[in-house]
DNA sequence: CGATCGCATGGTGTTGACAGTTGTCAATCT
DNA sequence: AGATTGACAACTGTCAACACCATGCGATCG
């Protein structure tokens, strides 16, 4: 075995072999793309990229063939590949699929309920509402980050896990995505616990109709506070 | 304008240049699957295809990475690729994402009801009926299919009906497709009258649930279809 | 006779080079 | 001055060659 004696805390992308560099390449220039490193508009210059991650175009090209398809990017031939920019319109569109995933995923959870998930549920919950009180959004957006996830996952769909994340991810590509977080915490958590209910009940149909309308909400805020911002504009 | 005097009979792949050879091969690819000519489990070799095709292999790579994202095929590395293989599972989880999908398409299209929407789709269900009766499933089968079309496409969301159209297609990759076909044509345009008085009333809440329901008991007779097949195994 | 090792082979992973296209900028013309 | 043209620079599209890996077969050894 000709292990390449490098240190392992090389750049991630030396870590290669087990994985194919295609791979590691599109997970790296995801991160890039949803952290903001890379700017929705943003141009991705292939050479520029083959220069930094020390590999040649190839690689390169067929990852960012694969972020075109989950659509966190667009090809334009002959110009290049554009970090994905999402219209108001579009972000809007995002949320309705994300209802409807997110809805299915309270109706599968309700159907699976027990004692375990309920206390887990409840305890995120529970939590939220400590952090609302004291109004501390820091504190709040990875718990209810956290159950959003512990909702889906548990749902039992790996398809629908996938999809739904896909879809969440997309909407980092929106340029107005700091309108997204109005509406207040304690209103936010009050429709957390009708979910709760619902998924307690083990009603299917209740758990969809509450977890929808969850999103449906947080739609109607980001609207709301798009037609604000471009009132103010 | 120097429009290049081809005849436009030709190959598909050959009336490239205003289309990248990559997305060529790729459309070209995902019909060769989705027809089945390219059986699920089935090695796609790249050295073979780039022959077949009269290209190298870069933009069948590149295709192939695109058809990845999309989980028509899988990528093994230093394999190769191969046509997914769905597991009745599988088959079972799309479903459930599709009923979700679909019900939200009833409840959009609802809300945006009109005269000229409503007088298409009565006339698609009547037709069925008519056919139904004679049960004629050869003819039920493109009526059946461009109502679920109209539906989703009515409802305005592009993104939903491209997301809609990705899961039908994975569908095909199941290989006890046949099954899915069971379960009466008159039961079957039952459930699109239902759909169908749903969306009249223009109440959403009503369409999600008969749109959403009408993929789940597809889904149910799919599982019951299996099910008895694998009994008689 | 069976198991293991090594080699040959077919195929994928990656690369560097070349061809073709787009956009820019400066010189020229109106 | 403004518009137009032509050449140049920067990139992307495509290709062919090389490197590496996985599998199967046969020789060798226990």
């Amino acid at each position: 075995m000709d292990v390449k004696n490098e240190p392992s805390h090389l750049n991630d992308l030396s870590v290669v072999k087990s994985v194919s560099l295609t791979s590691a390449l599109e997970k790296e220039l995801e991160r890039l793309i949803l952290t903001g490193e890379l700017e929705p508009g943003e141009r991705i210059n292939e050479i520029h990229l083959s220069n930094r991650f020390g590999t040649s175009r190839g690689p390169i090209r067929e990852a960012t063939r694969s972020l075109e398809a989950k659509g966190l990017v667009e090809v334009v031939r002959n110009r290049g590949v554009f970090v994905r920019r999402l219209s108001v319109q579009d972000a809007i569109e995002i949320y309705d699929v994300r209802a409807a995933l997110f809805g299915q995923a309270g109706r599968l959870l309700a159907e699976r309920m027990n004692d375990e998930l309920l206390a887990e549920l409840t305890r995120l919950v529970d939590e939220m509402d400590v952090v609302a009180e004291r109004g501390s959004f820091d504190d709040y957006y990875p718990l209810n980050l956290a159950f959003h996830n512990f909702i889906v996952t548990s749902a039992g769909n790996r398809t629908l896990t996938a999809e739904y994340h896909r879809f969440v991810n997309k909407l980092h590509l929106f340029r107005a995505r700091a309108l997204v977080q109005g509406g207040g915490l304690a209103v936010s958590n009050r429709e957390h616990r009708a979910m709760l209910e619902a998924l307690a009940s083990g009603d299917g149909d209740r758990a969809q109709m509450t977890h929808w309308r969850h999103v449906a909400l947080a739609k109607r805020r980001v609207i709301a506070a798009v037609d604000g911002a471009s009132r103010i504009d």
